[in-house]
DNA sequence: CCTTGCCCCGACCGATCGTTCGGTTACTCT
DNA sequence: AGAGTAACCGAACGATCGGTCGGGGCAAGG
């Protein structure tokens, strides 16, 4: 009807190639010479769809964002008891991690060179102090020690879930977005001895 | 007598300058205009004291390695049960993750588009590989737990060690090398919720 | 004093960067 | 069939890339 679903490139699917050649190289290691070997166009066809550069990090880390705040909007991150809201938030991130691989990958790899990636640091903060108040608030409840500052464990968190993207692989069928979730809910809330 | 200490760069000194601007922009987003403005110095007088920028990754990045390898070959690291090894082995790593931070910081970034990067990633896997087999001992020890898999946790709790380098800034006196080698301790080992 | 050698510099190299432009192909619609 | 247009291309733009070159300044040793 409107799309007779031509076999051409769109901004999005431009942008899944993109992506990809971007973490295997890094943002700043990939020019658009590479980009047009990986996608099969000329270099210059690639601006008939997007406008530079630029514009395909800056929607490459606004969807990896939005899946990430999308999960603090869902129901079970914003009602029921805090220590509860923030396991929930943590398997969830868990997933929207490996959902959105390539591009939260490449979104927590921004150095902030251009406005473009400052834009992006600033917003994966907004997400982290989110993320810390609710930490906070299930210390405060006593359901999570309080010999560790809680800045600071927000922070180990993070680094441990942010770590998957540097070795999770979705193609080698050995191990699944749930079990993934499963390990890190288990070390995190309850540690390499612990038993929950 | 030999050396009458002129006021001039070492390629220690240089290094230090270069390791600080590449973890600020990026290896490939850093120039050598780049460096020579942060050094004071000609682009091309680097040049007198190094081969290339190339040569400036591979100093820091060695440096890094050499410091993380050498924890293995401590006295603690060596002899005992192996959850105690192990948890040497982690204290030890926060350590010298903070004490060498830039270097190390450096080698956590590499993507692997040279030679001298692809060598990094080499001995980067050997040397997790080889705390691997300190987790998969304490875990036929009995000493940590066993719902999860070996080489996944190993990969999480280095996914929190090494995310130190991504926050943590020596000149804020408001924490100290201790006091996060004890949180990183008692985060890996108990949990959230543990207690120990 | 003059020489030696370290440290540094401006000017420049070919290559590559992200981007632009004019024009061609190929498909859709009437 | 002819018009219109989305998709694409090769060539070239100015800027910047990592690196080279010949020479100048200056402190040390005689």
């Amino acid at each position: 009807m409107t799309t007779a679903k031509r076999d051409t490139y769109t901004p999005e699917t431009l942008l899944s190639v993109a992506v990809r050649v971007f973490n295997e190289r890094g943002y700043d290691g990939t020019s658009m010479e590479h980009l047009s070997k990986a996608a099969g166009i000329s270099k210059s066809s690639i601006y008939h769809h997007v406008a530079g550069k630029e514009e395909l990090l800056r929607r490459a880390v606004s969807r990896a964002l939005d899946g990430l705040f999308g999960i603090l909007d869902e129901e079970h991150a914003r009602v029921g008891r805090a220590a509860e809201r923030l396991e929930y938030v943590v398997r969830r991130m868990v997933e929207v991690l490996i959902s959105e691989l390539p591009y939260v990958t490449l979104l927590l790899r921004v150095r902030g060179n251009t406005d473009t990636e400052r834009w992006a640091l600033e917003r994966r903060r907004e997400f982290d102090h989110r993320v810390a108040g609710l930490l906070a608030a299930a210390a405060a409840d006593g359901d999570v020690r309080g010999d560790v500052e809680v800045r600071l464990a927000t922070r180990l968190v993070f680094g441990m879930i942010n770590s998957i993207v540097e070795w999770y692989r979705p193609d080698g069928r050995g191990m699944g977005e749930r079990e993934v979730a499963d390990a890190v809910t288990q070390l995190v809330f309850g540690g390499l001895c612990g038993q929950r």
